[in-house]
DNA sequence: TAAGATTGATTCCTCAATCTTC
DNA sequence: GAAGATTGAGGAATCAATCTTA
């Protein structure tokens, strides 16, 4: 982190900043309960296994670490559970011996495909429904915006 | 019918969620590290004694985990370690024998007079920086409306 | 019985150190 | 030495159980 000299915020980005807490705290929890609850998989696999479905070759741990919002610790104890369970597979690479690529398995795309319509609902009730279609457009565009300029999607 | 321009962002609610959690992540991380670095106190502590701060008379623990985004055990165990520190102190409720009242000392109002504007800084640069005012405005206006929702904020 | 608050055990997540391979 | 991945240790956050008082 490079430090640069103090600047007076505007007043909006604070007010604008406590709100996408507030927002992602309240809703994130009842999504998450939600899944818990009714899904076959928590939350934390459920975004692993849909990383891993979305990439049909399988993908390097590293790889996919970028792509969740957690560590590649996390993500390396996360795909051992996956595996564990029968959901996921781990494959070295042939080429670089320092490779593992994780890949989901039938199994996996079954939990899936059965916690899917759950999670799509739960985000769905707990945060799309209080927000008409240009509300989250907008969302959509201006949070992109942040996230693209660290580096993320 | 009309068409859309190209650079639309898609209008579905898991969309916004995904840039919500994008966002979300990367931006709370840098704003923590620097206000971590650069400040007296952490961001946690930062929260709980902004919190105290603008309630004058002391907030029961019950109040007081509400308006932060955490639970009551995590808020009991912050206090306590405020407390150790100096920063805060807990005061029993003479009325009600259950109830803890906590509030801010001088020394709490120096840490947060100290670290405030490295935090506003590092929401601003981490933050603010990517959006123009009227991203700012709209973000406050949907985000909140979740909040609500979720009977936060 | 119920509400406010804390404690103990447990899960979640990350950092630093390590191992292996390039 | 540097990159990919894992392990050990520890902090952060929560849940269930408990204690106390209303």
């Amino acid at each position: 982190v490079d430090i640069e000299p103090l600047e007076t915020a505007p007043a909006d980005a604070l007010t604008a900043w406590r709100a996408l807490l507030l927002a992602h705290s309240a809703a994130l929890r009842a999504v998450a309960e939600e899944v818990r609850l009714r899904g076959r998989v928590s939350l934390s696999w459920y975004d692993v296994l849909l990383e891993l479905d979305s990439a049909k070759e399988g993908l390097r741990m590293r790889d996919l670490a970028d792509r969740v919002v957690l560590s590649r610790t996390r993500v390396s104890r996360l795909v051992d559970e996956l595996v564990r369970a029968g959901l996921a597979r781990k494959t070295p690479d042939p080429a670089d011996g320092r490779v593992f690529h994780a890949s989901i398995t039938a199994e996996g795309r079954a939990a899936l495909r059965e916690t899917a319509p759950v999670y799509r609902a739960a985000t769905e009730r707990h945060f799309g429904a209080h927000l008409d279609e240009q509300d989250q457009a907008v969302l959509t565009r201006t949070l992109l915006k942040v996230a693209k300029a660290h580096g993320r999607a």
